[in-house]
RNA sequence: UCCCCAGUAGCUCAGUUGGUUAGAGCGGUGGACUGUUAAUCCAUGUGUCGUAGGUUCGAAUCCUACCUGGGGAGCCA
């Protein structure tokens, strides 16, 4: 007798004939007067439950096994066997079943055996992780997180931790969560009436970082090819199917790389990324290709066996004006695309994920390198279709003067980028990196139309429950 | 934050020219049948109609505010 997770029986791991014990939860029992009854058990390791088949020989077969109801946990012990019926190869002739908790009042368990709406499921999200679709979402979660990893590591970047909390509050890029341990109640007051940071916790003032790119710029004017992996946070009132207050970011930071460079290390990224799901998580995929998206694996395929279409924005102008779609908003160079324009080139123009590269420096951060041009900077955004903008990114600016000039332009201190400033006085190097939204990346794999389902816990204006 | 839509049974929804006892399917429960598997068949219970005000003889239905959710926009990843 061995303990054998399900995914181990319905793959074959296991012999037929061998003894072994599964452990898990109960998604459905039918009882046939044949004198057996069949349990559907789940326990994570695979899409599908192992059906169990009880013969009403067993001791609590009329205790206990007649009132299973979703959601029970038990251990089965009993023999693996080939399946006599339809909808799966591998079956337990159970020996044993011990029930190690039942469901208080099944009329009220929340995930009742039946179709939930995604909404619904949120208000349960301590719950939801037993439904079909939260596990494969979870298990697609792992293995794109997994195969990231593994994608950095086989190319020699290093995994860097940059800081959750920051005392800058200059990145720039987005609404930041104060971090404080002053007494709200009864704050500390300066001479001028000011809050007083230098009583807290870190003498001034801290937050929640939006991003690990300037740390992690560090280390690659170091140690060359690096990448941060870990969660962020926007204090912005964003409410879209698209945003979280606390998400996970992927950020790659490359030294001596230009433009191009990072812009074919993401598309390689989120091949190799979507690949493995394709090929590690068969049986999640086909149930989104069956019950969430139509399109997915379509689209997904295309994805991994085509070249990604590289635009520059001055031309992706020119088409959107040039085309035949009515736009809400007007194109013109120099103004940023809308949501539409995105949709556009990416939905329609293209079809796929589109790089969009070489924007109007007036629209961009003060840290991304100016081109010869003297009007644009070295940026690309990659937008997918039914998503958007799933990648930002750009060559940074390494030459101090320039760095500086932007500072000034755009109305900045630059007392608060010393040390950032130091990179470029030390030995400064070209150097490129972007950010995938994590989330992101799950939701256009799954075909998931609302980030808040492919995130355990999410978090979102108005709601941090759980 | 802005625009639009929605909130009725455990869940998904129907129900308004304002009218008396608010319905269905699914789920649950009991039974029948069955190597079953979105099982099928019979029976069965369930409601502060989102919250608070207002109009009215009378409000699930009309009005106002608020709350929550969805779609879109902005912000961005």
């Amino acid at each position: 007798m061995s303990f054998a997770t399900v995914d181990d029986v319905l793959s074959g791991k296991t012999a037929v004939g061998e003894q072994v014990t599964v452990r898990g939860w109960v998604r459905t029992r039918r009882d046939s007067k044949a004198g057996i009854s069949f349990i559907n058990v789940h326990d994570g390791s695979c899409f599908d439950p192992v059906q169990v088949v009880v013969p009403n020989e067993l001791d609590n077969y009329e205790s206990e096994v007649l009132r299973l109801t979703t959601g029970a946990s038990v251990a089965v012990t009993g023999v693996v066997a080939e399946s006599a019926g339809k909808g799966q190869s591998f079956e337990i002739q159970a020996e044993k079943v011990h029930v190690y908790g039942f469901v208080d009042d099944p009329d009220t368990y929340p995930m009742s055996p039946k179709p939930h709406s995604m909404e619904y499921l949120r208000e349960f999200a301590h719950l939801r992780a037993r439904t079909n679709v939260t596990g494969a979402v979870m298990r697609v979660r792992n293995c794109l997180s997994q195969a990231l990893h593994r994608f950095f590591h086989e190319r020699g970047y290093l995994w860097v931790a940059t800081p959750i909390i920051t005392a800058s509050d200059a990145e720039g890029a987005g609404e930041l969560f104060r971090v404080s341990t002053l007494d709200m109640m009864n704050l500390p007051r300066t001479e001028q009436g000011d809050v007083d940071f230098s009583k807290d916790f870190f003498g001034k003032e801290a937050f929640l970082t939006v991003s690990g790119q300037l740390n992690v710029e560090t280390y690659a004017c170091a140690l060359s090819k690096v990448y941060t992996f870990g969660p962020t946070f926007r204090a912005e009132n964003s409410n879209t199917s698209r945003h979280l207050a606390e998400f996970w970011m992927v950020e790659p930071e490359v030294a001596f790389a230009d433009l191009n460079d990072i812009a074919y290390l993401a598309e390689d990224m989120l091949k190799y990324a979507i690949n493995a799901v394709l090929e590690e998580r068969a049986d999640d995929m086909a149930f989104f290709q069956q019950r969430i998206d139509k399109g997915v694996l379509d689209r997904l395929n295309h994805v991994v066996s085509n070249k990604f279409v590289h635009m520059d924005y001055t031309d992706a102008v020119e088409i959107l004006q040039n085309c035949d779609q009515q736009f809400n908003y007007p194109v013109s160079w120099g103004t940023d695309l809308q949501s539409e324009h995105e949709r556009y080139l990416a939905e329609v123009h293209v079809g796929a994920p589109v790089v969009l590269k070489n924007y109007p420096k007036d629209i961009k951060a003060f840290y991304m390198r100016q081109n010869d041009d003297g009007k644009t900077v070295a940026a690309m955004d990659i937008l997918a279709p039914g998503i958007g903008e799933i990648i930002g990114g750009s060559a940074r600016e390494e030459r101090l003067e320039r760095l500086d000039s932007r500072i000034v332009e755009m109305g900045l201190n630059a007392d608060d980028y010393s040390w950032y400033r130091d990179l470029r006085r030390y030995g400064t190097v070209p150097h490129a990196g972007f950010g995938l939204g994590f989330e992101r990346l799950v939701t256009y794999v799954t075909g998931m139309t609302n980030i808040r389902d492919v995130i355990p816990f999410p978090r979102a204006p108005k709601s941090a429950e759980f």
